[in-house]
DNA sequence: TCAAGCGATAATGTATACACATGAGGGCTG
DNA sequence: CAGCCCTCATGTGTATACATTATCGCTTGA
């Protein structure tokens, strides 16, 4: 009881500004990191007992938050017997990047159909220009490689949010929740990859501009599938995926 | 423990086939049904008390089921404000069934590109059949209609099994909570329209036999993108959109 | 008369106790 | 000795009581 006081209170400090409205997102949010950052092996079942004495709540929460986890894919629910963390096959991991390809293409299609919005144009120019600079180096420091990351997903993000269409959305974010397939990681840093793919944004952002839906989508098809590509690449040099870090 | 058993056999007897696994999937299964019945209007707020007395149950496995529903985009929650039943306007309708096409010409490629099982194939044989039968009247009455639309469905599905990507068989029934977006509801029975789109199936089969990925994905997408089309034909005839039976 | 603050009420969020299902281990029987 | 069944332990499913939050109407003051 003290013990889950403190803990509260510990979160509190942590994370003063975007504190969820009730337990049961704190704790989604919890094991959603948890599970992203590796502590569950794949396949591992997880007790409803455990988890809520390990996080200082009750079973009502945390079955609450297992159950929305499994909705977003990233669970496995089998009636009277629990969730386990879900185990992805190599398929199912490069499968999720093709869908992702598809649904990425069709953001961009709606964003060059129904136009830019201001905020959304900043933010594209501002990341662009940003990461011109990052890449007019010749080699990029492990800090550079984060802040070029930073610098995709926020392009990314600005045109699922230019689409103005809550359902794309909503399905883009189910395909992060799949390890690997997720513009949050940038799979390579090969020189002429991260130039290739940074180019790419230059001129999906120019076909967006033009609104020319059609050369938007396929420019962004390419862009996510091409990924794909370096995935299978990378997978096949070192046959086991590593998960984790990098 | 006999009061248990006996309520078991009864519902056993009432539904012999497919019983639940547990209550709240029993739930689930009401809710979502009186809802595509449009039993609520949307934007109507489901009370947690008053269903569970209306279902017979306690709370805990109506909060299960309303959150699995909101999940599946046919809810909307807001926290500590519960669950409303979701008004889609007719942008939204309209989006899903570009979604849909982009995801079902996907599923098409898969299948082109890895084979029909021979269950999918003999299903897809069987249905491309009856249609031609159906059609071949010159007017289809309420029960060819009827016909027709599962002849419809199951041609759609078996596609989607051929795919073998259960990721992607998850968003297209996601896309199906979306009132009018589901090829369960033929949009249009006009001549015309009806025996294009069975054409359709007749080509799309074709392609995926001929293991054609390019030329299935795009004959689904335009398929699907089509419906659409005579949807918001059908839309802006009468304004309003009706919903529930035809 | 209107606006703002406050309190009552109802609905959701959480905790906990109990019911039931599943699986493993040991004892009984053929 | 092998196989089956029964029992028990573990853990999920459900019900219910309590805590917390939102909403609405009322009062009060300007």
């Amino acid at each position: 009881m003290t013990d889950a006081a403190l803990r509260q209170i510990e979160t509190d400090e942590v994370s003063p500004e975007a504190r969820p409205a009730t337990r049961t997102l704190s704790v989604v949010d919890r094991i959603r990191t948890a599970v992203l950052a590796g502590e569950f092996e794949p396949g591992t079942r997880l007790h409803e007992v455990r988890l809520s004495e390990r996080l200082g709540v009750s079973r009502t929460p945390i079955r609450s938050a297992l159950q929305s986890l499994a909705s977003e894919g990233m669970l496995e629910y089998t009636p009277n017997r629990g969730y386990s963390v879900r185990r992805f096959s190599t398929a199912e991991i490069v499968d999720a990047y093709e869908i992702r390809a598809v649904m990425e293409a069709l953001a961009a299609r709606f964003a060059a159909e129904r136009g830019l919005p201001e905020a959304e144009r900043a933010a594209i120019e501002r990341v662009l220009a940003e990461g011109d600079e990052i890449l007019a180096a010749r080699d990029l420091g492990e800090e550079e490689k984060l802040a070029y990351t930073a610098v995709n997903t926020t392009f990314h993000e600005a045109i699922h949010s230019a689409a103005r269409c809550r359902m794309l959305g909503d399905m883009i974010r189910v395909c992060h929740s799949v390890p690997h397939s997720s513009h949050r990681n940038v799979v390579s840093f090969e020189h002429m990859d991260v130039r290739r793919r940074h180019d790419d944004h230059h001129r999906i952002y120019d076909a967006i501009l033009a609104c020319d839906p059609y050369r938007a989508e396929m420019l962004m098809r390419e862009h996510v599938a091409s990924v794909k590509t370096s995935l299978v690449r990378a997978l096949s040099g070192r046959p086991m995926a590593r998960r984790g870090r990098s």
